[in-house]
DNA sequence: AAACATAAGTATCGATCGGTACTGAATGAC
DNA sequence: GTCATTCAGTACCGATCGATACTTATGTTT
């Protein structure tokens, strides 16, 4: 059985999604779930909202989506830290990650999976535990790496690898919302020593 | 010239404004600035629209009046801690008191400082700076108390006062972004002592 | 008592919210 | 060509947004 791979029937979609879905992620990133109007969303993704309904679904699955667009591309630096060889190491680049996310030149400051939807009504409810999920399936992903580094010996088995991981995240959780204050990169990129100059030595 | 002192000419109030502040303080803690519809905030308050005007102005009034009610009641653990002897003792107390009024049994998770407004849209622009400022000053509180440790000789004058004060505002925003997530009393306590590892000692 | 001042309640304002029929345009299949 | 299918645009939906006339109620002052 052929499955056909190109030229699906009917009138071929005028716009690039993945262009418009990067639009809709700064929008979101700046203004937040509840923040951020259809109105504002689809001009700036420069198409009409019948075209965004058509190809998103509606805002919470276009929310979603740009969430995920944001983990892969501004916020990759997090799976990127875990690569690293040593635990100190992981901590390094993920904080300094964090403080490049939160200050780049062109885009919003803060981090989107802080500032998207931190509180809301109700009608923002679901963006905002989605972005809690994200939140901790970050911690998960440097729980796992730092439990790894005590099987290793690399970090000692007196420390609670869950806590260095919580603790990782409240810093950069706190550099986002410094950051989208107006805090500089250099200023939070000290701030990121600081908290580092805490870490167990080998 | 005798000023007369009590009753007030016209029909007293019928309400109780700092009970009534009190109550809109919470649902803006807990559902933000945009979040918070004003059918949510005088419903909750007890009074009705025309009421609300008249006693506090506008939302955004509002806004600011549970601010400010917000600093002198759950964050005046900042100006408290400034009232420590020393600058590590200044440090213990604000992150300590920031877990505590992050995860206040009874109040809404995390900190109205940090999720009331962290990222708006055109109408909560406003709302949005002034938390900016808010933290801003909290810094400045902070900024002022250790420049005074490094004059006594309680801090080594090696170090900056500023980037101390921006690390511990830091640590306790990522502090209130995790509790808003959920996290426990207890978490964020570990969380906060290993932030304080990191102090320079004496 | 009458006159006056303020609060509370009702009913609503225009604007905007997210979301959607409906109509015409552009393509592939036949 | 003709038909089917999908996309794009207009115009609009009911609901809700923040905010306000306007009326009624409740006080003090005289």
């Amino acid at each position: 059985m052929e499955t056909r791979q190109k030229a699906p029937i009917g009138r071929p979609r005028g716009f690039d999604t993945d262009e418009a879905l990067e639009r809709a992620m700064r929008v979101f990133w700046e203004q937040g779930y509840e923040g951020a109007s259809l109105t504002d969303l689809t001009s700036a993704m420069g198409i009409t909202r019948t075209s965004m309904y058509a190809a998103f679904g509606n805002k919470e699955d276009l929310f979603r989506k740009a969430l995920e667009r944001y983990t892969e591309g501004p916020a990759s630096y997090g799976v990127r830290a875990t690569r690293e060889p040593t635990a100190r190491q992981v901590a390094t680049a993920f904080l300094g990650g964090s403080v490049r996310a939160s200050t780049q030149p062109g885009c919003p400051a803060g981090c989107l999976g802080v500032q998207g939807a931190l509180a809301a009504g109700d009608p923002g409810r679901n963006a905002r535990d989605a972005l809690v999920t994200w939140r901790n399936e970050g911690i998960a992903l440097l729980h796992d790496r730092f439990r790894r580094a005590v099987d290793e010996g690399d970090l000692s088995s007196d420390l609670d690898p869950g806590l260095l991981a919580r603790y990782l995240m409240t810093v950069a959780n706190g550099i986002a919302v410094q950051a989208a204050g107006g805090a500089t990169r250099e200023d939070l990129q000290l701030v990121a020593d600081m908290a580092l100059s805490g870490w167990p030595s080998p």
